[in-house]
DNA sequence: CAATACTGTGAATCAATATTCATACTTTCA
DNA sequence: TGAAAGTATGAATATTGATTCACAGTATTG
């Protein structure tokens, strides 16, 4: 017998791997999972195609691995926003203000996480993380109810409806300006943009809670 | 000289046409885009793949067509539930009924016109689709405003984030159910459904016209 | 160093479909 | 009827991109 994994070549493998990952992650951020072969891919880590292969079983896996790893700081960052035990429509604020301002500062993530037409085993995992959005809007509803803070409303058919209307506002076919991949922008564009991107958000954050709770926002008394 | 085209002709080319547009829409109601390729077209128009072709220029062309026609009819549904004169919330509770309604009872056509990964060609009808839409509610918005029956607020959002909330609870893949497809329905199903499909109905509308007026719904008073 | 076991390579292969094309059949009309 | 123009056929071809594989290169240990 004469081979044995070590430290040193586990090292190597693992770094690889992480390579692999963090040039498919460039290629899906700058052009979306359709722009991401697995050439491209291999291209960018600088290995052959065929490597791919010896640290992934096959495409699926390896975008797959990519849109959970993506996906999880998302929906982390939300689920951050929400918890606490302040008045539930404050929770709700900040969870669509935070999903708002991440998806419109990389808008070329947010389509491919959300709205990009993609390969359906990795699709499924999509249905995951717009499931695990709900699943936080639906809790917060809930429990929103419970402390009598939100009124009676069907927490399911509102949290779907809340994904979907985050979803197409922002980075859905019908989001403003949404064809500007890979331009550059020159420092006036760029505070124009953010401008405008602040009154989308105020608008969407309206629109949201006035959905949910039923009554006029800005609310007239603070929480 | 010996040939020319005739009525006869004529009348039998369109007749064929029109039994391929057929049978690819069938197909796409069936089983959607993926499922629908040319020969299946062709084998359920009763011809051969080649002839689909003395028809329509590419695969592209013919669904187009198919999309953009399916597409028609359900946004002239809408539209027409849309207008009037009443007051602007009446008309946006016809016009959410009514596409709700219409989501629901043929989910799987509506899944391929609203949430089917397809063909990118298609994709740009189906942004088509959505805008025809959004433009409808946000006239509406416009409208209502300047009656002063609804609250000022940003049309275009508000219509994006309607059209977003309407797809993703009715046929989004947060919508509940969804993988019923070829299922055959018991009668106690189908009642079920029905019952379930109505409180769907109602939330989503709750959900809407609360975004849209800030207001509880139901209302106390009738418009 | 030799033997062993793994890793990297990239051109060749495979798969799934759209698209073409040589051939055979139809229709039209002088 | 038969030459002209069109239409139908479906097996063969083209395309695209993932996946494989025979071979070459690298670590590891005795």
């Amino acid at each position: 017998m004469a081979y044995r994994e070590t430290d040193k070549t586990r090292a190597r493998r693992e770094s690889i791997r992480q390579r692999i990952l963090a040039a498919a992650h460039v290629l899906v951020v700058e052009g979306g999972f359709g722009y991401a072969s697995m050439t491209a891919v291999a291209a960018r880590a600088g290995i052959a195609t065929g490597s791919l292969y010896k640290h992934f079983p096959s495409k699926s896996d390896l975008f797959s691995e990519v849109f959970r790893h993506a996906t999880q700081k998302e929906v982390d960052k939300v689920a951050m926003a929400i918890q606490g035990s302040d008045h539930a429509v404050l929770r709700l604020q900040r969870a669509v203000q935070t999903f708002a301002r991440r998806a419109l500062k990389s808008r070329g993530l947010a389509w491919a996480l959300i709205a990009e037409p993609v390969d359906p085993k990795v699709d499924e995992d999509r249905l995951h993380y717009r499931q695990a959005y709900a699943k936080l809007f639906e809790t917060l509803i809930h429990d929103g109810m419970l402390r009598g803070e939100l009124p009676q409303q069907s927490a399911s058919v509102t949290s779907a409806a809340l994904v979907g209307s985050l979803a197409e506002a922002l980075v859905g076919p019908l989001a403003p300006g949404q064809r500007q991949w890979l331009e550059t922008n020159t420092g006036a564009e760029c505070i124009a943009r953010q401008q405008t991107d602040d009154a989308l958000v105020d608008a969407l954050l309206r629109f949201c809670l006035q959905a949910v709770t039923g009554t006029p926002y800005p609310r007239e008394a603070p929480l």
